[in-house]
DNA sequence: GAAACACATCGGATAATTCCGATGCATGAA
DNA sequence: TTCATGCATCGGAATTATCCGATGTGTTTC
């Protein structure tokens, strides 16, 4: 993950629909969901929702799997890390002490 | 740090300019850089920057403090951290094993 | 084969971002 | 006081995002 792949991320995620739609996606991990059990859970029209999936599958948040005629979703926990681990770099560089209480409170896992 | 704060964080970070403006203030915790030495990082005019500031200040993410006839710029690392923390929390919730990979490379810290 | 279903994509209208020059408002220097 | 400096904000133009209905494509069912 560079600036050029955590740009799409960041602006995929930065919208309420999307966030919205990853975050029940990364809590539906690893089943996955359909593409209309999220378009229901959005409101939205089922056309305007699949383009805002289409932003989180090109900034690779998403990854999709044909099962007979739906297609199923699944969160990308490898590229979310990514995401995090790119904004964490920087103030990890010699600088244990900015992210330690940050550790402190991951180790909840 | 919730979804209400999340969102302007992300979408404050999906822009080129201001997340390289982000990332050099990181760098430069705790002292932080002028305005001015930002704008000329960034290259882009005194007023655009000045907007993209703003952005990441009502963000919650830049802190500013007077000196002189000249603003000093800060990273907020809680910020940060608390956007991080938002982003895990789900993957975390009960499937510790998502994000173990994580901690385990964030402990390079 | 025909119809129903799940989803993607196109066209177009509206709203929001992004960018700049110009201006305003403090602060420090002369 | 007068002038220069550092920064914020205003006004407006160009670009981009967001949303929807309509249509297209592939898959299952009858």
């Amino acid at each position: 993950m560079n600036v050029d792949t955590a740009l799409p991320a960041l602006a995929a995620l930065a919208h309420p629909t999307r966030l919205e739609a990853f975050r029940l996606l990364v809590r539906h991990e690893p089943e996955g969901l359909s593409t209309g059990e999220l378009v229901d859970a959005s409101g939205l029209t089922q056309s305007t929702f699949s383009t805002h999936l289409a932003v989180l599958a090109k900034a690779g948040l998403v990854k999709s799997e044909k099962l007979g005629r739906q297609q199923i979703q699944r969160a990308d926990i490898d590229t979310l890390r990514g995401l995090m681990l790119f904004l964490a770099k920087d103030c990890c560089q010699g600088r244990a002490e900015l992210c330690e209480p940050l550790l402190a409170e991951l180790s909840c896992c």
